[in-house]
DNA sequence: CTAGGGTTAG
């Protein structure tokens, strides 16, 4: 109340000439969101005996908080003597805008102990705040005395309360509290679809999304925006053309965020001119766009348009970020660019003053693997310091001993894993696998053992495929679609004809011999491959999605059956895309 | 003389 009457008051004041202002509010004006300045500005308010001026000590310190500094900030706030509601909700909003959540849960406590009450405006930045820190514990106490101040009903913090529960993994409330919302706000249906997106539940997103479409309610940017980043990850390619339409054709303009979720879905999906394309047209591009281009262009394969595009940004673009390299260095990796990315790797430290972390030296060590250089990766693996020795770097030095059957150091690491992460399946499994390719069966079965006594399971692997619009997911084994095992059995009949010899070695360890071949056979990948060529014409593209690593021999069977079926087929595994196109694969069996 | 809430990209 107090604040509206004040908002009056500046209406009346609204033609006053501008050098009406006082020479101390002019300071703070002139200095703009910059500490050094600010801290001039200080002292001339002191020195003008100011320093009791709230409406001026709001700005100050508002702007003190843009500056990013919150030592300053919290340091100015302790010199004001009797803070007011004004004050407060300028402190919370900025601290939970600018970054500093743990400093706006503070003022908002500090506000509470000057027995000032919270308004609905400072709820929702607080709110923000404890969505920022996933703080469930302190969110829900924040929640009772939204209910008990009266403001359960406001629409801004009703959606700012969905997006906390959903932030915090907290779907069912999230969701709960969406339902009882009467009259949802664009933002509402945003929060909720956009949470369930962040969770990985990206089914439940789109589905949201379609029920809000059913009711009439218009999508806005933001709502584009999360059913394009579900569709990325389920590799939907339909609903994000779609989308892609209804954005062009209603008009919306496509501004940065909405861009790179375009781009972001089109390389998911698989499709990287269309990426390109949306790139290409866009009227802003920031360090995430690029840095979104480059990492479509690396997941697929093509290192040398990463390089171009990362080469022309150096040159024309935004300064490239610790997530822009690990972008350029994966894309090094995957297509044996080693010098590019060597030179990237000291350019980076060097040229940028940025400092490698835990995935620079993973995509380093991947990228020397990958390329049989292997003693160059383990020196540089006993090179790190002893604090970035992380599991993920010995993973990685693990994949290249693996994939260059190089026994006895894979040994050696596999077993350093399983003593600092005994929990972890993935560690036994390729222990399991070394053992197998060295031939020691008896070491399999003490692995294996060894993982059932532990209760660990490895990973389920699956598959998804689009047909008409619609994803059908198959798992290994799997007894959904029997139609379709007759049809995989003839095929791979037509593929052993055409010299497809199946490879025993990348079966899990856990099978006997004569049930290998049929667990080859119907791993997932396999089966929603057979699934596609059924229910879809000839010429038309095969899209699979696996959410682990494809294994060798389905590699080595799909390029057989791109032949025998003159299919194009594509499959993105949990790294990146193969291209099968009349027998070989775009990533040239590098991978 | 002060703020003006919630959702969104690598």
């Amino acid at each position: 109340m107090e604040a509206k009457q004040r908002g009056n008051q500046q209406i009346n004041l609204q033609h006053g000439e501008p050098h009406s202002h006082s020479p101390a509010y002019q300071a703070v004006l002139r200095a703009g969101p910059r500490v050094r300045p600010l801290q001039q500005a200080h002292a001339q308010i002191v020195v003008l005996g100011k320093h009791c001026n709230l409406a001026l000590l709001t700005k100050l310190l508002t702007l003190a908080c843009a500056a990013g500094s919150i030592t300053y900030t919290r340091r100015l706030f302790l010199t004001v003597s009797n803070p007011d509601s004004f004050l407060f909700n300028s402190l919370i909003k900025g601290s939970s805008k600018f970054g500093f959540p743990y400093d706006a849960v503070w003022f908002y406590r500090r506000m509470l102990l000057a027995d000032i009450s919270p308004s609905n405006y400072t709820f929702t930045s607080v709110i923000k705040a404890c969505a920022d820190l996933s703080a469930l514990r302190l969110g829900r106490s924040i929640h009772s005395h939204v209910l008990v101040c009266g403001y359960g009903s406001d629409s801004y913090v009703q959606a700012a309360l969905v997006a906390f529960y959903a932030k915090s993994s907290e779907l069912s409330i999230a969701r709960r509290l969406f339902d009882r919302i009467p009259e949802k706000t664009i933002v509402a249906w945003n929060s909720m679809i956009s949470g369930y997106d962040q969770n990985g539940f990206s089914r439940e997103a789109i589905g949201l999304f379609d029920q809000m479409r059913e009711l009439g309610v218009e999508p806005d940017s933001s709502t584009f925006v999360s059913v394009l980043s579900a569709c990325a990850q389920l590799g939907a390619i339909g609903l994000g053309c779609r989308v892609h339409d209804y954005v062009v054709s209603n008009g919306f303009d496509v501004n940065v965020v909405l861009g790179t979720s375009l781009i972001n879905m089109y390389c998911r999906c698989g499709n990287v001119i269309k990426a390109r394309n949306v790139f290409d047209l866009m009227s802003e591009r920031n360090v995430i766009a690029w840095t979104a281009m480059i990492s479509g262009y690396g997941i697929h394969g093509y290192g040398r348009e990463a390089m171009e595009l990362f080469g022309q940004m150096q040159i024309q673009g935004p300064r490239p970020n610790n997530i822009t390299f690990v972008a350029v260095l994966s894309a090094c990796a995957h297509a044996g660019l080693i010098q590019e990315g060597r030179r990237a790797f000291a350019d980076m430290k060097q040229e940028y003053g940025l400092v490698p972390g835990v995935e620079h030296h993973v995509c380093l060590v991947d990228m020397l693997g990958r390329a049989g250089l292997l003693n160059e990766a383990y020196q540089f693996v006993k090179d790190l310091n002893p604090g970035e020795l992380t599991p993920a770097v010995w993973t990685a030095m693990l994949g290249a001993c693996k994939m260059h059957k190089k026994f006895d150091l894979g040994v050696q690491v596999a077993e350093h894993l399983l003593a600092v992460e005994p929990e972890n399946p993935g560690h036994y499994v390729m222990l399991s696998n070394i053992y197998a390719l060295a031939g020691k069966m008896d070491r399999v079965e003490l692995v294996r053992n060894m993982m059932i006594r532990r209760g660990l399971k490895k990973q389920v692997g699956y598959s998804t495929v689009e047909v008409d619009h619609k994803t059908y997911l198959f798992s290994m084994g799997d007894k959904s679609h029997p139609e379709i095992y007759w049809y995989l059995d003839d095929l791979m009949l037509r593929c052993r004809e055409a010299g497809y010899v199946p490879a025993f070695e990348s079966v899990m360890h856990e099978l006997e011999e004569e049930e290998r071949e049929y667990a080859l056979r119907y791993h997932s990948e396999k089966l929603a491959i057979a699934f596609g060529l059924l229910k879809t014409s000839v010429g038309m593209v095969i899209r699979v999605v696996k959410n682990l690593r494809m294994c060798e021999d389905c590699h080595s069977a799909i390029k057989y059956i791109s032949v025998v079926c003159n299919r194009e087929i594509i499959v993105r595994d949990k790294l990146r895309f193969h291209h099968f196109n009349n027998g070989s694969c775009s990533c040239l069996d590098y991978w």
